[in-house]
DNA sequence: GAATAAATTTAGATTTGTCTAAAATTTATT
DNA sequence: AATAAATTTTAGACAAATCTAAATTTATTC
């Protein structure tokens, strides 16, 4: 089953929404297409006659086993083309978002299949979520943004998410490398920035825009 | 300036259409993009309202510099990703068109950079054809099909179109190498195969279809 | 040079995906 | 429980790209 660009980015939407498998509400799609309510409904409907979704008038919706199914294979363009942007072309690891939003909706199974051979099979893409298989299997995320840890939370740094020189001239001056482990003592709602421990050295705060641009095992 | 895929097909097909800057025809453009007449003049307003094309009703139609510059950008990313599929994906030679079709209309600018740069800034496709530089120059093309090639045409052997092992079969039957001189005698009109000589061998005859995928330098 | 044929354009309709504004429904709040 | 607020759906419109059929213009032929 072939699909438009407009339904693969609402099946995609409505996956990274539903998560655990709750109800989707068409506001929340709405907001995060940046489109229109109205616009949502009629793509429901659309969706629904291509029994993609379970839905019912006024009450949430979520995709079906297809449509969770044709949700993995878009992810796994995204993905696949968001490793090769950045580790065979060298883009940096910020600027690849975009062009991986076109590039997802190329239709060729065979195109596919043959970059993830190219990349090696790769499990985790550059911004260390997880790579669908060919069968849409994917492994648990070993790592996560820094920026997702809750209070109390400990975790190691595993992996920086850009190699701007900005970057990591912050990090060398605060001592952040990889392997280095840390807990979260607060996070201040006005701005998210964290204030964090790191071994033994004295307490000290990082904004939410460095946190979301480091990785981590929790542990 | 960007443009939608479906505008960027027509700019492509009116410059294939055009050659030497001659005038296009409306039934022309419609029979190569497998559409109606009244689509094309359609899309003809809407190019000349973008100033793409000079264009006067009923008169035919050309790009202007503005056109042409646009088709070269088209047409570069359309040869890049024809030789990135096949260099490096190992794509055969004929399966990859359809693809490059739709990889073609892929907005970023650094992106065909970055492709041109791993490939190595080839000059040439798969098929031969001379891919434009990021200033939409392009070298002479130095091979051409042999199908192209007209009553008493002269040629060398200079590329095979495609790996398969049927391919290679056919062509060591027939004693045809890389290098192999020949020209054209004879050309059917019914089926447009040809008949040729080799060097001292005796006349035979291929099909239209073997005499595409079989490249010449013209002598 | 008038009649006919071919090519081109216009007119009007269709599909996809979108919008705003109004109506319907559900949820929250006195 | 009644009303207010928020959410969702419907209704109607629009732009892009396409189509068929009819009208117009250009080319060809007798």
């Amino acid at each position: 089953m072939l699909f438009t660009a407009a339904e693969e980015n609402y099946i995609k939407s409505i996956f990274h929404l539903q998560e655990d498998g709750s109800l989707v509400s068409t506001n929340a799609v709405a907001a995060n297409l940046h489109t229109s309510a109205a616009s949502v409904t009629d793509m429901l409907k659309k969706l629904k006659s291509k029994k993609l979704v379970s839905y019912e008038k006024y009450k949430g919706f979520k995709l079906n086993i297809e449509g969770k199914k044709t949700a993995l294979t878009i992810i796994r363009k995204h993905r696949l083309w968001e490793s090769f942007l950045v580790n065979t072309l060298q883009f940096g690891w910020d600027e690849v978002h975009e062009i991986a939003d076109q590039l997802e909706h190329i239709q060729s199974k065979k195109l596919v299949d043959k970059l993830d051979e190219f990349l090696g099979y790769p499990k985790f893409d550059p911004h260390g979520d997880p790579i669908p298989d060919c069968n849409g299997k994917m492994h648990e995320q070993i790592q996560t943004s820094l920026a997702e840890l809750t209070i109390h939370e400990s975790g190691e740094i595993s992996a920086v998410g850009n190699q701007s020189s900005a970057l990591l001239e912050l990090l060398k001056h605060k001592q952040i490398q990889i392997g280095t482990k840390l807990v979260i003592e607060k996070i201040f709602s006005f701005d998210q920035s964290m204030e964090i421990k790191m071994n033994n050295a004295p307490l000290f705060t990082i904004s939410h825009e460095l946190a979301k641009h480091l990785f981590v095992k929790k542990s």
